[in-house]
DNA sequence: GGTTGCTTCTTGAAGCTTCAACAAATGCGG
DNA sequence: CCGCATTTGTTGAAGCTTCAAGAAGCAACC
């Protein structure tokens, strides 16, 4: 990640400017620590990280608080087999639960119970705090617009190019 | 995540706006993309998750191609006992030695090796590439100086807050 | 000098993620 | 209806991260 001085020939790769270099390093920073904040917090009040905790959500804002394993996976963007493990503990904790697909005996259903959506209204509440005051509460509404944008611009990118080997929808 | 209504009484918590909620979708899309994509990118190219490839640049980038332990983790942003994981595999794999530290007995260094500036210098330009393709190609120079801004608001506001409990130097 | 507390770094176990391989069901083309 | 590629979801092993605990050195104090 060092510029070596100017590149006379193109032999040299084009390196990040000294201010993509800080961009990059602010994003790669500010990442990790969100991250970590947000996975030490939900482990402390709920007892599971961000990404079951995301989950759980998406479960419950689905029709019949079940979605198929596949398009769970792809709402989370995930791998299947992530999703299997994860629904797997998520299951032995008895926050969700699996259904046969009756239409297609491949598929399964992950179903948020009861006990799913009890942990969710319990836990929500000091998540969103947590969400609000290390990111929201910092920002004016202009740099949240502008995150937004722009997180989306990346996201997008990312999704119909990456050569995913388990994720063919990213392909 | 869902929004019940307005809150008359103040027992409801503070929910996200419809548009917070947006915006915060949108980050945690492109953070897990992003995040996934440059894992897969280097532990293709480079043999070694993106963490430990941050771990290796800090190092090259370090006054005589070390740093002290206690100092590395700080400046990834990560515990040092996942550092003291890191090290032991990077060790293992000839990129980085442990040298011990001669003025205070308990400290290490960990020392990037020639074969690990070797490692980067194969691996930095596709590296590059990739986060020039899937960042800063598609930005705007006002997005990412955007971008730079908020991320560093974001990493200043963890920084000193955070409750952690072996990282220290985040309370 | 000894005690007490702090810092540095490591360790092992448990949990999470990745990867490759797989079984079963589907569905399309002949 | 058969054959074959594709899709769905799971599995186990290996690797990575977290957490709690601990060994060892340092430093300040009396």
């Amino acid at each position: 990640m060092t510029t070596p001085s100017t590149s006379p020939s193109e032999r040299e790769p084009r390196w990040l400017t000294a201010g993509e270099q800080l961009v990059w390093r602010s994003y790669l920073e500010a990442a990790t620590l969100l991250e970590d904040h947000l996975d030490r917090q939900l482990q402390r009040d709920a007892g599971m990280p961000h990404m079951y905790y995301g989950l759980l959500v998406k479960l419950g804002e689905s029709p019949r608080r079940r979605l198929r394993m596949t398009e769970l996976a792809r709402s989370a963007k995930i791998t299947r087999s992530r999703l299997s493990h994860a629904v797997a503990r998520l299951e032995k904790n008895g926050w969700v639960r699996r259904e046969d697909c009756p239409s297609d005996k491949r598929g399964q259903f992950a179903v948020l119970t009861d006990e799913g959506v009890a942990v969710l209204e319990r836990t929500a509440p000091g998540h969103v705090a947590a969400v609000r005051q290390a990111v929201f509460e910092r920002l004016t509404p202009e740099q949240q617009e502008s995150l937004g944008e722009i997180m989306r611009i990346v996201a997008e990118g990312l999704q119909p190019a990456g050569a995913g080997a388990d994720l063919p929808w990213l392909r």
